[in-house]
RNA sequence: GGCCCGUUGGAGAAGCGGCUUAACUCACAUCCCUUUCACGGAUGCACUCACGCGUUCGAAUCGCGUACGGGUCACCA
């Protein structure tokens, strides 16, 4: 009669390395005391998602300031939904955010002592571990097709059972093994399951390192480890994996959390130590007054591409990210005034347990804080290096001249409290265009935003008056002196308190002569300070703008 | 449906049995500053911590129940 073995090596009869062989193969890390070993572990299905990059972010804080190790492992083994490519992708944005892997996986190969760090090229871990499951009976071939698979469903749907490949409905599990040897000597397709023995009506236990202690029913479910193209399902490579990576703590998505006690079972049945879970909050979204997970299909910010399209600073959103991990990081960032989130001490006690909705407000608020307080030297690099992929517009304009640019850039920016115009590189352009000549003609072409009372002739010579009288190259008070003389001239008060006590008697205040200025410059009623925008367009630019439109209202 | 996790303002949240007349930040509103906008400053924004019952001299804080929200029950991760 056959035993174990048999079947073992008729499943695999090219596997001749046992698990010592691997214990061997990768000892345990030599690390200090406390020392966390994390990973990210995404599967290459598309490009980085806003909650990937939450859990990455964090797995490599904790892995950073433990003085531990943070890996990247490719968890490819879902050969249908894999995208070319998007490996690399994964890699590159998160390196655009600095969290970045100390091993693992590269598009350029494997760093690190513990690969490959790709589960495709795993597959011979996984078959050695297996074989030996299997040879100690606590792994089995299981011929179910599919079709099977969904009869079993409808008897336990009729039966009102719990659904799922466990105990009696596991109709493979009790097969003898020459009944085996002989199905699989048939040809039968099969998959191997591990065979549990879990009890459902006995609890498991265990502290998940944010949530604390979590009690849940036993795994008696005989789960699929090895599908039928040779490749390990989650449940297994996680186990596999993060033994011999010797992973210390899996910072995963909290959606894990209902099937931590199958890889606990996985993991005592192997007589392996289990890595400390740590279950992270899921982002959600507001969807017609009901919170759901960001969704890639429907919201854009779910793809972190969104984020730099749109050019938001990376630092921007990984403290906005910082900030619903930890509410107690904005404390810190503006009792310490450092905006580096680096130097935070982060708590995985203090993360909220629930998911926290994706606020856009507070995204801007702080990219707003973070672009107005960096100075243009190191600013106007990053802008042109995003619009130089991302706004050609934009770029276009920087190229004509890069130094007017920077002075556009730098207004009202060099001072205690600075403008906060710009939450994203995208905000500069629309902003900023009226500086150009060709822009500026196309602004007038779609109409001036005067105020309606004015006569053209008045608007004609007002302008000509400033065309004629403002000084350039001198201070702001000195200027804005000559603004006051020219409005007088033409009937404005030039102080508040007088024109109060008597409206009647002026054509307006100060304020409304210099909108006149204003939206003849800029097209707008707002700008940033007049007196900047003039010295900035320069004596030339600023007079044939005024003239001409005197001219235009002259006629 | 079973099981699990959660529930403090529009959003992120502090709070861990008396010091809370519930911090702080964003958003929003009003006002001040001001040549516009932005910046900055001031003030307001939960008579109350989903609801109910209980424990206690005392509860947002502890217990139970209900409601609601989320997650999970694949040869997907």
């Amino acid at each position: 009669m056959a035993d174990y073995n048999d079947l073992a090596e008729l499943l695999f009869p090219d596997v001749k390395e046992t698990i010592d062989d691997l214990e061997k193969k990768y000892p345990p890390r030599n690390l200090v005391e406390g020392a966390q070993v994390t990973r990210f572990a995404p599967s290459p299905t598309g490009f980085l998602h806003t909650g990937s990059l939450f859990t990455a972010l964090i797995g490599h804080t904790i892995a950073k300031q433990s003085g531990g190790v943070f890996y990247f492992r490719l968890e490819d083994t879902d050969t249908k939904r894999t995208i070319e490519g998007s490996g690399k992708d994964l890699v590159d944005q998160l390196a655009v955010f600095g969290v970045s892997a100390d091993e693992g996986w590269f598009p350029e190969g494997d760093k690190g002592n513990y690969g490959p760090y790709r589960q495709s090229e795993r597959k011979q871990i996984y078959r050695t571990v297996i074989k030996e499951l299997i040879r100690r009976g606590r792994a089995y071939p299981d011929f179910c097709t599919p079709e099977d698979l969904e009869a079993i469903r409808k008897v336990q749907e009729a039966n009102k059972a719990l659904p799922g490949y466990y105990g009696k409905y596991a109709r493979d599990r009790n097969l003898t093994v020459d009944e085996q040897i002989e199905r699989i000597n048939a040809g039968t397709p099969w998959v191997i399951r591990y065979k549990s023995n879990g009890d459902h009506d006995k609890k498991t236990k265990f502290v998940d390192a944010i949530r604390g202690e979590i009690e849940l029913q036993d795994n008696d479910i005989d789960m699929v480890i090895l599908k039928s193209d040779g490749l390990p399902t989650y449940h297994f490579a996680h186990v596999c994996d993060d033994h011999f990576m010797h992973t210390t703590l899996i910072t995963r998505g909290e959606e894990w959390i209902p099937s931590t006690p199958a890889h606990l079972d996985m993991f005592r049945a192997l007589g392996w130590k289990a890595p400390k879970y740590a279950h992270l909050p899921v982002i959600m979204k507001l969807d017609h007054g009901n919170k759901r997970k960001l969704s890639k299909r429907k919201d854009a910010e779910a793809a972190v591409s969104y984020f730099l399209e749109a050019g938001y600073p990376p630092e921007g959103l990984l403290t906005y990210l910082m900030s619903i991990a930890n509410s107690n990081f904005e404390e810190w960032m503006i009792a310490t005034k450092d905006y580096d989130y680096h130097h935070f001490k982060f708590s995985m006690k203090k993360m909220s347990l629930d998911g926290a909705l994706f606020d856009m407000d507070k995204l801007n608020y702080f990219s707003k804080e973070l672009l107005a307080k960096e100075n243009v030297e190191s600013l106007e690099p990053k802008v042109k290096e995003w619009a130089s992929v991302h706004s050609l517009v934009l770029f276009e304009k920087i190229n004509r001249d890069e130094s007017y640019f920077k002075k556009i850039l730098n207004i009202e920016r060099e001072r205690k409290n600075p403008r906060k115009d710009y939450a994203k590189y995208s905000d500069i352009e629309p902003l900023t265009r009226f500086f150009y000549a060709d822009e500026y003609a196309k602004l007038v072409e779609q109409g001036l935003p005067f105020n309606e009372r004015y006569e053209k002739a008045f608007l004609a010579s007002l302008l000509k008056d400033f065309a004629s009288s403002l000084p350039f190259g001198v201070d702001e008070p000195t200027w804005f002196a000559s603004v006051k003389d020219v409005a007088t001239k033409h009937g404005y008060a030039i102080s508040n308190k007088d024109y109060k006590e008597n409206p009647d008697a002026f054509v307006g205040n100060i304020s409304d002569a210099a909108e006149v200025l204003r939206v003849a410059l800029t097209c707008s009623t707002q700008s940033p300070n007049l007196h900047e925008v003039i010295e900035i367009l320069g004596k030339e630019e600023v007079e044939k703008r005024l003239l001409s439109l005197a001219s235009s209202f002259e006629k």
